[in-house]
DNA sequence: CTGAAAGCGCTTACAG
DNA sequence: CTGAAAGCGCTTACAG
């Protein structure tokens, strides 16, 4: 009762396991009678079979696979609607998206072997142990959206320009002292040091004096902490927060200190999070386009395969601020 | 300057492909010369060889992955956390996790056809479809925590002790009429109604009225709307969340009604989510023992391939209570 | 300790 | 339109 294969097809259904293949593959140029094609599909379909997926992979030399690899920051909302497009995106191609959630603890190098992906989308860093690896193994890999320097085909989100659209928004409203909440995570760094560039530089430009720069965890000690901080030495009055849990911390540190949003201090946060909305007071925050970057990325990969990918429709807006109570 | 094999190896070693083999696969009951191990290994290193999965799959019959289908509801940071300590354990028994997000859009059988997984885990329901297709491929199946009749060996996290365990709290603070805050989106109606079911019976049987229960959007509004019907009708003073989302839109829906957390309607929450301690005021929440899940989520599956699985430590304590300022 | 050979399931030139 | 055959890369009895 082991599995049923082509080859039990084509016996019971009285054909050569070419013309099964054939008919099940919908093989172009090769015409098949009506009736032949009907009998070996509704034989496969009797006898429940269905196709080794290794035996193609070894075949064809190539799976149906793009494994998706998941750096080690904390996965927000925003990553998970990322993947629920990319899965959707890539799906119509005719390709799975297969998520693994890259940590120090278990090699990668075994995994994506075990998959034999037809590319890696890594969204984060990559080791160079497994870059190089997957160089040899001929597999495309396309960078993440943080990459300094990436593929020309590569679609990187300007993280700095996140910053400088929460930095105008607040110089909009007349804050000129700003404070930058930086996220206590170190797997963010690399993220919290682009957006904080892109903060530095917009205050520049601005005439408005450095941003004030403090990590804040997320409790409210912390946030207490730093807002304390924020008000006596520099009366700032304006936070740029990293991303919305940051504005949330910072927002409960304005409460714990007596203090009021927006009038004592205004609060800018990334992401538009569900609970954004809901917070005390409305979070107002920078709005990201997810199913844009969705699609750049699934055309930087197509493009890495040799699919004929219609050019990306134009980037357009990639991000817009969210006005709400909390500025 | 195609793919290194193990002929190449061979070749270039200048032993025969099934010494190759033993010495790279460490193959039991066989004795290798360490000489002649030192140099197969140097040369498959050499040449950057790399095994292929397909051809071991084909050979073997099965693959070294676990495929992890993701339910079509709102992937919070709990289930973050699931998979991150599901990863994490089936990596230590030489499986790889790999996870798909299920839509109705895409057909998961192509999916696991492409993956020939050694078996998968459902988060969620799945389709008789492709429940039978599995059956058939004799993938094992594990069921989802959600199961009312799981197998022996499945582990299912009993959804209605996590609102007893919420009523239970509200009680003990003295709260007598109860309204249970129930999620929007549909997703999360399987869950959503055996909690509500374990809330009603914690009422029965503490005495207290049957909850009085509204659907509650993440929006203001609709929070309003419903604490506003909660008191006038019913005068109710404890609110049941389906989880700190629900919660926060509570908190919001109070505040937006002019009344005090908790003097004049207490909120708790599910999930202890890293905002929870940052809402406003502070969100009382169940904590779940993610780790304990994933243990014996990850013991089912291993238990269904046959391993020799030791038994799972005794489950202890699921989820307990985080009293903070909101009840 | 090592080699020659079979076979996992599939697809695809190559002949009919 | 269809069949016989080769070969993708690997592992493992089976003989030496």
């Amino acid at each position: 009762m082991s599995r049923v294969t082509s080859a039990d097809v084509a016996r019971e259904s009285g054909f050569s396991r070419t013309t099964v293949s054939y008919v099940l593959n919908d093989a172009p140029g090769v015409s098949i009678s009506e009736a032949t094609r009907r009998h070996v599909l509704e034989t496969a379909d009797r006898l429940g079979y269905t196709p080794s997926a290794p035996a193609r992979a070894l075949r064809s030399g190539r799976s149906d696979v793009v494994l998706c690899v998941l750096p080690d920051w904390t996965v927000g909302p925003v990553i998970d609607t990322l993947i629920d497009h990319l899965t959707t995106l890539f799906a119509e191609h005719g390709l799975a998206l297969l998520v693994f959630n890259d940590r120090d603890s278990r090699p990668l190098t075994e995994l994506w072997r075990a998959v034999t992906p037809r590319a890696v989308l890594a969204l984060g860093p990559l080791t160079d142990t497994d870059a190089a690896a997957m160089r040899t193994a001929r597999i495309p890999v396309v960078g993440s959206a943080l990459d300094e320097d990436p593929h020309p085909e590569t679609f990187a989100v300007p993280q700095h320009g996140i910053a400088e659209l929460q930095v105008e928004h607040l110089a909009a409203r007349g804050h000129r002292v700003l404070a930058y909440a930086a996220p206590s995570d170190e797997r963010l760094a690399a993220f919290a040091e682009r957006r904080l560039a892109g903060a530095r530089a917009a205050c520049r430009r601005l005439g408005l004096p450095e941003p004030r720069t403090r990590t804040v965890e997320l409790e409210i000690a912390s946030a207490a902490a730093a807002v304390r901080a924020w008000r006596a030495d520099d009366s700032v009055t304006g936070v740029v927060a990293y991303n919305d849990e940051v504005a949330f911390a910072v927002l409960a540190g304005v409460r714990a200190e007596g203090l009021v949003t927006p009038d004592d201090v205004a609060v800018i946060g990334v992401d538009d999070i569900p609970l954004a909305r809901l917070a005390s007071p409305a979070l107002t925050t920078v709005w990201q386009a997810i199913d844009a970057q969705a699609e750049h990325l699934t055309a930087s990969v197509l493009a890495a395969l040799g699919h004929p990918v219609p050019p990306p429709r134009p980037v357009g807006e990639l991000f817009h601020v969210v006005e709400r109570a909390s500025t």
